[in-house]
DNA sequence: CACACAACCTGTCAGC
DNA sequence: TGCTGACAGGTTGTGT
C-alpha cells in the first residue's frame, strides 16, 4: 500500500491526535507479523503517553515521553486507524489495539503481515540497522541534482529499480517511480547512468509528483486508508501506474507495461521513447 | 558493489 | 459456481 505520501498521510492523521495520549492498555491479537511485535510490548507502553510522530523514509517513529520510541513500517497492507473505542471482537487481520485514555482507541490492520511494529529505546534510533541503511528523503535538500546524477553514474541498470531502491533515494515505491519517469520522459529501462544528465529535471518530477499525492491524501488501491480511515485519491491522477492498454494523456499512443526486477513498471512508449544506443559501423 | 530473484502472507481477480 | 494461477503499494536475504 504505502508508498512515501500514503506513510505522510497516516502521519499527520496520527500527528493530529496522538501527541498528549496516554495507552491505557495493549493488546495484541497477533504478534507473528513479518517482524514480530516487541516482546513485552504491554509492559513498556501501558501508562506512556504520545509525544511526536515523525516519518523517516516508509516508516512511522512514535515518540512516548518514557525512551521508547515505536518504529513502525506499514508492509504492504498495514493500516494504522484512530477511531472511538469499540466493543467486541477484532477483525480477522487486526492484530493489535492500543486503548487510549481519551475513549479513543488505535488498531494495527494488516491482512499480509508485511509490517512491522517495534520498539526501541530511542537512544538507539539512529544506530538502527533498518535506519541506517537509507538514503536521502525526496523532499528534502540531501535529495540534490548533484547528489543523484553522482549515484546515477554509478549504476549500469535501469533507472526504474534505481529509484526505487532505499539506499538512494527513500519513499519512491513502484506507484511513483512510474509515474515520475513519465513526467520527465524517461523509459523505465534507459540504464541509469545514461540519465545523470537529466538528474535534475528528475529531482523536480520525483518532488512534485510526491507532493501533489500527500496534497491528495495520497492513493488507494485496495486496503490503503488514513489514520482516520478515508481513502486517497491520487489514484485518479495517475498518467501510467495501472493504465496499460489506455491511451497516453499527452500523445494518445497505448500505455504499455513491462516487469523489472519483479516488479511492473508502466509507461508510454511515445513519450519515454527508450533511445537505444546506436551501433556505429566503420564510415566510408 | 550492483543487480536479479525468491521469500515473506493473504486476498482478489481473470480465465477455464 | 469452483479451482488455479498470476499478481498486488515493500523489504530482506541469497546468489551470481
Amino acid at each position: 500500500m504505502p508508498e512515501l505520501p500514503e506513510v505522510e498521510t497516516v502521519r499527520r492523521g496520527l500527528q493530529m491526535t496522538l501527541p498528549g495520549r496516554r495507552i491505557q492498555r495493549v493488546e495484541l491479537f497477533r504478534p507473528d507479523l513479518r517482524v514480530p511485535f516487541s516482546e513485552r510490548m504491554a509492559e513498556r507502553l501501558e501508562g506512556r503517553r504520545f509525544t511526536d510522530i515523525v516519518r523517516r523514509s516508509k516508516y512511522l517513529l512514535m515518540h512516548m515521553d518514557g525512551l521508547d520510541v515505536i518504529l513502525a513500517h506499514l508492509g504492504m497492507t498495514g493500516t494504522f486507524l484512530v477511531r472511538p473505542l469499540s466493543n467486541g471482537a477484532p477483525q480477522k487481520h487486526t492484530h493489535l489495539r492500543w486503548v487510549l485514555d481519551d475513549g479513543q482507541e488505535v488498531i494495527y490492520h494488516d491482512p499480509r503481515r508485511f509490517g512491522l511494529i517495534v520498539l526501541l529505546p530511542s537512544t538507539e534510533l539512529s544506530s538502527h540497522p533498518l535506519l541506517t541503511v537509507l538514503g536521502p528523503e525526496p523532499l528534502e535538500e540531501g535529495f540534490s541534482p548533484d547528489y543523484l546524477a553522482e549515484q546515477l553514474s554509478r549504476r549500469k541498470g535501469p533507472i526504474k529499480p534505481a529509484l526505487m531502491d532505499a539506499s538512494l533515494v527513500v519513499g519512491v515505491g513502484n506507484i511513483y517511480a512510474s509515474e515520475a519517469l513519465f513526467r520527465a520522459g524517461i523509459h523505465p529501462a534507459t540504464p541509469a547512468h545514461r540519465c545523470a544528465k537529466k538528474a535534475g529535471e528528475l529531482v523536480t518530477h520525483i518532488r512534485a509528483v510526491l507532493m501533489e499525492a500527500i496534497a491528495s491524501g495520497g492513493s488507494t488501491l485496495r486496503d490503503y486508508a488514513t489514520a482516520e480511515g478515508s481513502p486517497g485519491y491520487f489514484q485518479h491522477h495517475f498518467s501510467v501506474y495501472g493504465k496499460a492498454g489506455n491511451s497516453c494523456e499527452k500523445c494518445d499512443s497505448t500505455i504499455e507495461k513491462i516487469t523489472q526486477a519483479g516488479r511492473t513498471s508502466f509507461f508510454c512508449p511515445q513519450c519515454q521513447m527508450l533511445k537505444v544506443k546506436k551501433f556505429r559501423g566503420k564510415k566510408r
